[in-house]
DNA sequence: TTGAAAGCGCTAACAG
DNA sequence: CTGTTAGCGCTTTCAA
């Protein structure tokens, strides 16, 4: 493979100007004349030069690049999350090298090593569900590689974070739900060995607290954020005949995993069983029913994120960690309307 | 930002002997003795060494990189590519760069630059649907970096190229449907312009003729491949009193739109009409009734395009442009099961 | 088995 | 305004 690219030095020869002329007013350096600036522009055009920013990336130690590790693409929190991300960033003139850790502590560890390898000049992550080796990032901060955590943020001090408010998004719903009557509530919380994952938690519990409504705990059920994890939990407490009226999942797909079980014994939504969910796609406007959901604002996490991260590679003396939070909203579906 | 890395030269020096002996050792290169490499090997590790790989991309003109280029990526069929295509390029030592355009033919356009100049190794592009500019895909190859078509293709000679068997999946959809009773089919056909919209509308006509069923024009709407162009198709034949028995929506947003719209105007699907779509998701499972689908495997459109692409990059030489097409298959959910 | 020389294409000082 | 001098960190001949 030996693409034979036009470099500066084919057209400062043409010129018969040196390579730093050329440099310099393709950058559209002031110290260059807006004669020769055209001349030199017009020329490698004409001669189809793309400049090598591996070459560049090099020489001035600056890659333009945005590391981001996330654990999972083809979900519509994260796809939706990564769009806005691609966008923003674009629009800041940086470009995006994608990793998808699926969830797999191990797979991350190597993704950031690997980013950090590449030179990217900052790192954006929603890290794994159950990221305990906190050490590759201690490794990045060693070598001076700011990280953004957006989300999902481990449980580290003086770190740079972008969150939902999860907490108040839960309390919220129940609240919500509470006021249209409910009274039994369960919550498919996903892990708690996650911030997104205990925050929910707490929320919820604070509200039917707040409510003066009996915290079960056996209707508090863990696992993971998918499908299935919110099939198993639901047939638990099926089997168990032990259902409540009400469920908070964790996220949208622990929702789906609702309504293919329900739909399999028989339970009717929202009439015998009822469900809001964190996370929203236009679809679930087209399911039966309508899923309600707390809204995750994913275009301002990552303007947040990319922001903050951008702010800190430009001014590295920047000292004070920084936590984003922002705000989620209800969006009232067919689900969690009124009690029947 | 000066993040003061470990290179080779700190490593030779710490153990007093060249450059190059470090860098073949890690490498694994055959020239070095067993006890060297180990003892580098191991002073790497301990001095916290990361290769530099924006350097050796330079000195050795190969990045280990593909350039990816979507159309959108919060976009079931586009989010799910991509995990694959991530996956499997990163089982073949494979970086990804990503890149959306957001069917913008000049957004699309100053990407492939940006990826060139990236010195990318390959790109893998999946074209807007309107793309009528090939003069950078041209330049590419002028460059002499391989470009794999994936699923939307450009209408050229000569390209490599991955795609599904758009033709063969409409056909089979509508003949399924003629078998169950139907005889009044509409297809909602997104844009003409491009490859994808060309071959299903084919699929449609021919299916059509050879079960002996006219072709009736206005009943192949052209439009796009979102929601919205399947609202207004829907609208548009229900204002004028003129809706078929079943629509072939040309991706499964299409669909929802007309879930929407029927929606709106209380028109039931399936009894009153009945609705399949190219691009299946999980989620079609749940909506109301479960939207069946022709499935474009992901997986394997992310396989071969990745196979094809690599084995292009290492073998320049390399002739003959292929195209791969791929297989569908009908998941019949509760859409076009019987003609009510 | 090791290393010296050369350079990938570009940019950052600084000097003219 | 323009150019000179030095690399960035690594790999590739090719010689020792």
């Amino acid at each position: 493979m030996k693409p034979k690219s036009i470099t500066l030095n084919d057209i400062a020869k043409k010129l018969g100007v040196s390579i730093i002329t050329v440099s310099k007013a393709l950058r559209g350096h002031p110290d260059i004349s807006k004669k020769t600036a055209d001349l030199v522009k017009k020329t490698a055009y004409e001669l189809g030069y793309t400049p090598n920013l591996i070459a560049r990336s090099l020489a001035s130690r600056k890659s333009n690049t945005i590391g981001v590790v996330l654990p999972q693409i083809a979900h519509h929190f994260f796809s939706s999350l990564m769009d806005q991300i691609y966008t923003y960033a674009h629009s800041k003139n940086y470009a995006i090298f994608l990793t998808v850790s699926q969830e797999n502590q191990m797979m991350q560890r190597t993704q950031i090593q690997t980013l950090l390898a590449m030179r990217v000049d900052g790192i954006l992550i929603s890290i794994t569900q159950d990221t305990s080796d906190f050490e590759i990032f201690e490794i990045a901060k060693k070598r001076e590689v700011p990280i953004v955590f957006v989300d999902r943020i481990p449980n580290l001090k003086n770190c740079n974070t972008v969150t939902v408010d999860d907490k108040g998004g839960a309390y919220k719903a129940i609240n919500h739900a509470v006021k249209i009557g409910y009274k039994k509530f369960a919550h498919f919380a996903g892990s708690s060995k996650i911030n997104i994952g205990r925050e929910r938690i707490l929320g919820f519990k604070q509200a039917l607290n707040d409510n003066g409504i009996e915290v079960k705990n056996n209707w508090i059920i863990e696992g993971d954020f998918v499908e299935k994890s919110g099939y198993d939990s639901f047939m638990k407490l099926f089997n168990e005949n032990d259902l409540p009226e009400m469920i908070l999942a964790v996220t949208y797909p622990v929702a789906i995993g609702i309504y293919m079980a329900a739909k399999e014994v028989g339970i009717k939504i929202p009439e015998e069983l009822d469900v809001i969910c964190f996370g929203n796609s236009h679809v679930q406007e087209f399911l039966s029913p309508p899923l309600s959901c707390i809204n995750q604002p994913t275009d301002i996490l990552a303007k947040q994120s990319i922001d903050l991260l951008i702010s800190i590679i430009d001014n590295s003396e920047n000292v004070n960690p920084q936590s984003v939070v922002v705000d989620t909203d209800l969006i009232i579906r067919g689900t969690c309307v009124i009690k029947k």
